[in-house]
DNA sequence: ACAACGTACAACTGTACCGTTGTGCTAGTG
DNA sequence: CACTAGCACAACGGTACAGTTGTACGTTGT
């Protein structure tokens, strides 16, 4: 697990603004539910499109948001755009933080049989 | 390193929804600043504003956000109020998050190179 | 009790971005 | 060679949110 530590203190701007940048590309519901069909492995935007439920325009251009991130790729194959994971940690980051959403509804858990219990 | 484990598949829309909402916090460049300067312990808003150089109002502002996200805790301390990281694991998503650029820029760097080299 | 300080809340403006609509482009098909 | 299918780009309206300004509340000190 390797622990990364000595990144500089305060961090510099321009670092701050590619961290956020990266957080916010995965700011949308759209977009994680794009990454989760991709789990899967490739697909087609029809593909995605059928599967999410989405206009091919907004799922075209919320790829197109993923692939300039760097967290996807696109292959064209015969009329259509084939979409593939590039960078699996995205993965562990959602990971990561469904783990936090957990810990944090076991802590409300916790006060509230507290409270019960009074 | 876990594995990543069996989480349903697709992803319901509220999960989605939360872990969106999750990353969406850490998506403004203020918020990254707070949490870095939250790095050596507990500070007032008074001192976070020093530090970052920004309005009273704004970072008090932002801190609420974090609040709201259970990211940090507030403590009451006379007339001031002191915030402390309520939840480390926020710094495995940004160390996680420049491993993700690390390997962006080397890749690219690789591209240039090997351009360079023709 | 009153003044000063530290903080949070409310209203406002500007801006960034989501989703839609319309359209152009490229690769297969009859 | 039209014609269609699949995808991406551009423009537009609506909305969410960042940052500012003004202000109210609670605490400390005189």
């Amino acid at each position: 697990m390797a622990e990364i530590r000595s990144f500089p203190h305060p961090l510099p701007d321009p670092l701050v603004e590619l961290i956020a940048g990266r957080f916010r590309v995965l700011g949308e519901p759209m977009r994680i539910k794009l990454l989760d069909c991709l789990r899967d492995g490739e697909a087609s935007v029809g593909e995605l499109q059928d599967a999410i439920g989405a206009s091919q325009q907004n799922v075209s251009k919320h790829l197109g948001v993923l692939l300039s991130a760097g967290m996807v790729s696109r292959t064209k194959r015969g009329t259509s755009a084939v979409y593939v994971i590039a960078d699996e940690s995205v993965f562990e980051l959602c990971e990561q933080v469904c783990g936090g959403l957990r810990r944090q509804l076991s802590e409300l858990d916790q006060i509230l049989q507290g409270a019960a219990s009074q």
